[in-house]
DNA sequence: CGCATGCCTTGATCCAGATCAACGCCCCCG
DNA sequence: CGGGGGCGTTGATCTGGATCAAGGCATGCG
């Protein structure tokens, strides 16, 4: 189940620099600090790979000897209790930088839901290009000072919002990624399962999938098939996200 | 309630300097980033600031202008909704720094507890100082990086664990960081009432009270006044902590 | 001092969501 | 085409923690 297959990229000249410049996740990533011009150090250090459905691409307590970035493809961050009990800390698609750690471990897992594509950076290497690219360094505190307000978020929906509130703040928030990668009008593709959700809100299957459907036959969402979302009504739904009595 | 009474710093070269050289926080915080030679220069921009219990420091919502850091005292951050359900996302002791944020706005309010001293630092002239000194940068990266490892952690506890084990690691917490400013032999002091364990904790006053009650009489710990806790079964308290069924 | 005001604790009851239990629906594969 | 395994849905029941309801016990203040 581990070690996914590898792929390094050609180190040539050409095509090495070719796999960032046509990168299509590097707008949407740190890798945007580099200049064009220098692009071909960051893709020297860049390792792309693979991962199947259900790899997993970092193993919570491993040494955290590198960086990921995701360009295709959506892998879900979680933690494990002894037991068994799993909760899903957020799910990552294009343009996410995972492995942010000051500590020599991983704090947590991710696994690849569907196929992502992916590229590794040693931790070593990407440090050294840091010095050389201050701007990176401030885009990773952007991101680092971004996903903590997501993580007060999620703690304000985990301890506080009930099941109802939960599955509509799931949903506005796919929405609005979603519609970033495809999708029209409030209409959008879950890559993750219903368990996964469960996870990742602190509810269970049940429970989320009873949710659904009553959002359903209330009129606010359309389900079209299991895996798939339209949002009929945002504004009720983001109200409800919110928590508005 | 908000305003706190602000007494700034004088600006002559000795007084203003000593501010920071003597502060008993700064082996603890971001400042020791910056050497001792400049330190006038951090202490220039600091304004020292002294935050009675209840006081707000920071307003979810206002605009984003300050940094603040804690040299005394502890302060509660937290989220609301619109009904006055509260999140407490996290307690900043002596040495914490607060107010990372992308955005223009905070995305969370901060309020003592206690009496609070601490030094406000306005947005844009660390900003400046930042670029002088990359290892300030740097150390505010590791910040990041470390509030988000508790983050995740404490989502695993609000999402999946009970409410013994939330207890138990809270416990577990309080004491690991307790026993830096005071304490011996696992003893210690909380700062914030029951009303703001349940809301971190995501539980209700009552069940922080009767579970407190039955750690006790289970001999775990000891209660000796409502705001002192002796840890008397750390090693058990930790599994507990940790999920281990 | 005597009373009010906040916490904290404890007891009784309730309920949202968990758990237990079928069952349906794909979709793949032989 | 049949059947088996994974996921999702739905129904019945249970329960951990919430809610409702009293007190207790300090601290402060007129």
């Amino acid at each position: 189940m581990y070690a996914p297959s590898t792929r390094p990229v050609v180190l040539d000249p050409h095509g090495a620099a070719n796999a960032c410049t046509h990168c299509d996740a590097r707008a949407h990533s740190v890798c945007n600090a580099v200049p064009d011009s220098d692009i071909a150090r960051l893709a020297a250090i860049a390792v792309v790979t693979t991962a199947q459905p259900g790899t997993t691409l970092i193993q919570e307590g491993d040494p955290a000897s590198h960086f990921v970035n995701i360009s295709a493809g959506t892998v879900r961050m979680y933690k494990l209790l002894p037991d068994g009990r799993r909760q899903i800390t957020g799910f990552a698609g294009m343009g996410h930088f995972l492995g942010l750690a000051v500590s020599d471990t991983y704090a947590f897992s991710a696994e690849a839901i569907d196929t992502v594509r992916y590229c590794r950076f040693s931790r070593a290497r990407l440090h050294a290009l840091l010095d050389d690219y201050p701007a990176m360094e401030k885009r990773l505190l952007e991101i680092a000072s971004t996903e903590l307000v997501a993580a007060q978020d999620q703690m304000l929906l985990l301890g506080r919002k009930t099941a109802r509130e939960r599955l509509a703040s799931f949903l506005m928030l796919q929405s609005r990624q979603g519609v970033l990668c495809q999708s029209s009008r409030g209409r959008f593709t879950l890559p993750m399962s219903r368990g996964d959700i469960a996870d990742y809100l602190g509810l269970t299957i049940e429970t989320v999938s009873r949710t659904i459907t009553k959002l359903r036959s209330e009129g606010y969402i359309d389900v079209p098939s299991a895996t798939e979302i339209a949002i009929k009504a945002p504004a009720a739904l983001e109200g409800m996200a919110l928590g508005n009595a």
